[in-house]
DNA sequence: ATTAGGG
DNA sequence: CCCTAAT
């Protein structure tokens, strides 16, 4: 099922070896991620929150103990997760490279049997003769090893866990969190984010994004965990990782932790390590309830070197995925957009520095996620103690859209506002551990062990914020909005509620997977699909909510903080920016507002990046395009912003798998045949275009030529390296030769080596 | 529509 | 990834 040949390549099959391929790297994972992806996005950048918020109430109260529980429901989902990646990379090898047309075609290298010069020598020949094919056998490996289980994972993964996250979560430990909250409310209140929020709403800041700087200080205890520990351990991490990372192969496995909610609960508890009041009355504060949907949240280093604000994957579609890319470098268009809208000024340290950064990152990040800046213990976190020390300087709210009447006053704007952010943060989120770019999975190792405590890693160190994915997605409208749903939203909503996972689903993961996908899959997929293009219309304006992460990160040394370290949390982005995608494209803008219970009033959240965009645009409709020309005038604040956001695709890192694929395809293709390479290996994949494999190809050459310490992103094995050198070596001598020949005689042909 | 290459 | 030029 599937293996799809195509005809043309079949025949030539060569007898490539497949590459033992280890299990699907991270990257396929994240098809199974998809559907987790959806679900824990939505739910986890609030429930990241109000858990956070809630088990530091608790804490108190309790000892840590539940770690556990959450990390054997991971194991599980981790194994679906493994088992599709594994899927995938079957399909992708299993395609057939050949091209019988033209002898370059079938020219193809087999490393074992020769060398690239060897086979210079013996092209033509090689070209004339007709190839053995090994394909066949290959093919059938791989369809063995596909049908085995491709399906079971994703469905899993569906079935599971998002939903039932948040409901547990919500049902459970916000209540308690509510109650505790209650408590500590007076307390709570000079906390720095009542007074950014305040500050923020007084401002008039339609987009809520708002930074508290210096929540967490490392100071609080050096001898002791730090806060971060708390969230991190737990539950949080991994559901957090489950939806965002579909792509590493932690993340892989971790997403499926997103199913664990259940346990999460209990992960809170046991997460008490933290002291740090502040924290606790940030998140215990009245007002975090009140805001209705943040999103995101940045956190600030303590140094107040925001090592970087991640930009909170924005719900920009589109965008959020090339942002991500290069986090630092680029985002021209979202620069504009003044990330934080507030950096709530209550540290203006943290604040000051961040802002540039985060939009930055924001713009490559997290599109809805609340993201955080997790300004690690500065430079070197590790103490001497052997403590760790984190520090999280600030939150910054995601992006949140209102719709509202023109006429609507001041006043109900503002509780709109609080209406969005209250239910974002009652919501929950979850929190993730990234280090160096990957899931940090086990909950239950130390930090040692983690590589957490060298200060090398730690600024490789980030935090993902996941609101519950169905809280994310609404958008607020007013009562008198002139948009009231109509039946489409209905409709979609129905669809959405098919597929829960599928607000959350990652485009990526669905695309990713389709070139492997079988004929099950693609069912899946259709339903994404047509859940996708709905929402993309509508979310065109807004980001995909589900995918609103936090994403913090800490840095050691602001020095320290490159753009690699940027990119190293990339993956994270590209996690959530793909929940973005997936969001925009897979959710309908129903979705967005759907998955709540409060459809009714949709609210929806939209990325800091998009803050700008959004303040301007809020006021306006920033559902889709269907709600938009409901309101007059809306319409084209809509487009403008689409068109900014629509610009730039959804970055979607190579997975390891399919970098195998595009190796293999090389080696038999050769360079500068990238439309047969395309076809070859990713004639399903729609979303890799033959300019996209060459580019891939281009990184991947220099990739190969640098050192391992240089590379980002998810680590290409060097055996794929040293292949992709080789074939570029060959494919590059050959194609001088072929050039000599035009030109000269066929007697330097000869000199060359022909 | 492809390919190649710079950004 | 994007953009552009050349094909």
């Amino acid at each position: 099922m599937v293996l799809k040949r195509k005809p043309d390549y079949g025949p030539n099959a060569f007898a490539y070896h497949f590459p033992s391929m280890p299990r699907a790297p991270r990257s396929t994972r994240r098809r199974s991620s998809l559907t987790k992806t959806v679900e824990d996005s939505q739910i986890c950048a609030f429930e990241l929150l109000a858990t956070v918020a809630g088990k530091l109430l608790l804490e108190r109260d309790t000892s840590s103990s539940s770690n556990a529980t959450a990390g054997k429901n991971q194991l599980g989902y981790v194994k679906d997760a493994n088992e599709q990646e594994q899927q995938d990379e079957v399909r992708i090898v299993g395609k057939d490279c050949f091209n019988q047309e033209k002898c370059r075609e079938n020219h193809e290298y087999n490393e074992k049997d020769l060398s690239y010069d060897e086979v210079d020598k013996d092209m033509e020949q090689a070209c004339r003769m007709s190839k053995p094919t090994l394909l066949d056998d290959d093919t059938k490996l791989v369809s063995c090893s596909d049908s085995s289980s491709l399906e079971k994972p994703s469905r899993k993964l569906y079935r599971g866990s998002p939903t039932s996250y948040g409901k547990l979560f919500n049902g459970r430990m916000h209540n308690e969190i509510k109650a505790q909250l209650e408590v500590e409310k007076e307390t709570a209140r000079h906390l720095v984010c009542e007074d950014m929020v305040r500050s923020c709403i007084s401002e008039d800041q339609v987009d809520l994004c708002i930074k508290y700087p210096s929540i967490i200080s490392s100071d609080t205890s050096a001898d002791e965990p730090t806060c971060m520990d708390l969230p991190l351990n737990d539950s949080f991490f991994r559901r957090r990782n489950d939806v965002n990372l579909g792509c590493r192969d932690d993340d892989d496995e971790k997403f499926s932790g997103c199913n664990t909610h259940s346990t999460s609960v209990e992960a809170f508890r046991a997460k008490h390590c933290m002291k740090d009041r502040k924290i606790k009355k940030l998140l215990s504060s009245k007002y975090w309830k009140a805001a209705p949907k943040l999103q995101e949240f940045e956190l600030c280093n303590t140094d107040g070197k925001l090592k970087h604000v991640y930009p909170k994957r924005k719900t920009s579609n589109q965008r959020e995925r090339s942002h991500l890319d290069t986090p630092l470098k680029k985002r021209k268009l979202f620069d504009q957009s003044p990330v934080v809208s507030y950096d709530g000024g209550s540290s203006a340290e943290s604040i000051s520095n961040s802002p540039e950064k985060e939009k930055n990152e924001d713009n490559s990040g997290s599109a809805n996620g609340v993201s955080s800046s997790v300004v690690g213990p500065q430079a070197s976190s590790v103490t001497r103690d052997s403590h760790v020390k984190f520090q999280i300087k600030s939150f910054s709210i995601p992006e949140v859209f209102i719709e509202l009447p023109e006429t609507a006053t001041i006043n109900t704007l503002k509780k709109m506002v609080m209406e969005a952010v209250t239910s974002i943060l009652e919501n929950g989120l979850n929190v993730g551990v990234v280090l160096q770019g990957k899931k940090v999975r086990d909950d239950k190792k130390t930090l040692l062990q983690t590589g957490i405590a060298c200060n090398e890693n730690l600024d490789r160190l980030s935090f993902i914020l996941e609101p519950n994915s169905s809280q994310v997605s609404q958008s607020i409208r007013h009562e008198d909005s002139p948009s009231s749903p109509p039946c489409d939203r209905h409709q979609l909503l129905s669809r959405c509620l098919v597929n829960p996972v599928s607000g959350t689903k990652t485009p990526d993961a669905l695309q990713d997977s389709d070139p492997l996908v079988n004929s099950t899959e693609k069912l899946v997929e259709s339903n994404h699909e047509a859940s996708l293009s709905i929402h993309h219309e509508d979310s065109p304006p807004s980001p995909p909510y589900g995918g609103s992460q936090l994403v913090t990160r800490c840095p050691v040394n602001p020095d320290t903080i490159t753009p690699d370290a940027l990119r190293d949390s990339d993956p994270y982005v590209s996690s959530t920016e793909k929940h973005v995608e997936s969001n925009h494209e897979l959710v309908p803008a129903c979705a967005n507002t759907t998955l709540e219970p409060k459809t009714t009033h949709s609210k929806a959240l939209v990325p800091i990046l998009e803050s700008a965009e959004v303040l301007a645009v809020v006021p306006m409709n920033q559902n889709t395009g269907r709600y938009v020309n409901q309101n007059s005038g809306r319409y084209e604040l809509a487009q403008c912003r689409r068109s900014e956001l629509a610009k730039r695709r959804i970055r979607r890192p190579f997975s390891v798998t399919e970098v195998e694929a595009l190796v293999q395809a090389v080696e038999k293709l050769g360079t500068g045949r990238w439309r047969d390479v395309k076809i070859c290996a990713f004639d399903n994949a729609n979303h890799r275009t033959y300019v996209d494999l060459k580019d891939k190809w281009k990184t991947l050459v220099h990739t190969a030529q640098i050192s391992p310490q240089q590379r980002r992103g998810e680590p290409v094995p060097q055996e794929l390296l040293d292949r992709v050198l080789r074939a570029h070596a060959y494919w590059t001598q050959y194609q001088a030769r072929q050039g000599k020949r035009q030109l000269g005689s066929s007697k330097i042909d000869y000199d060359a080596g022909m």
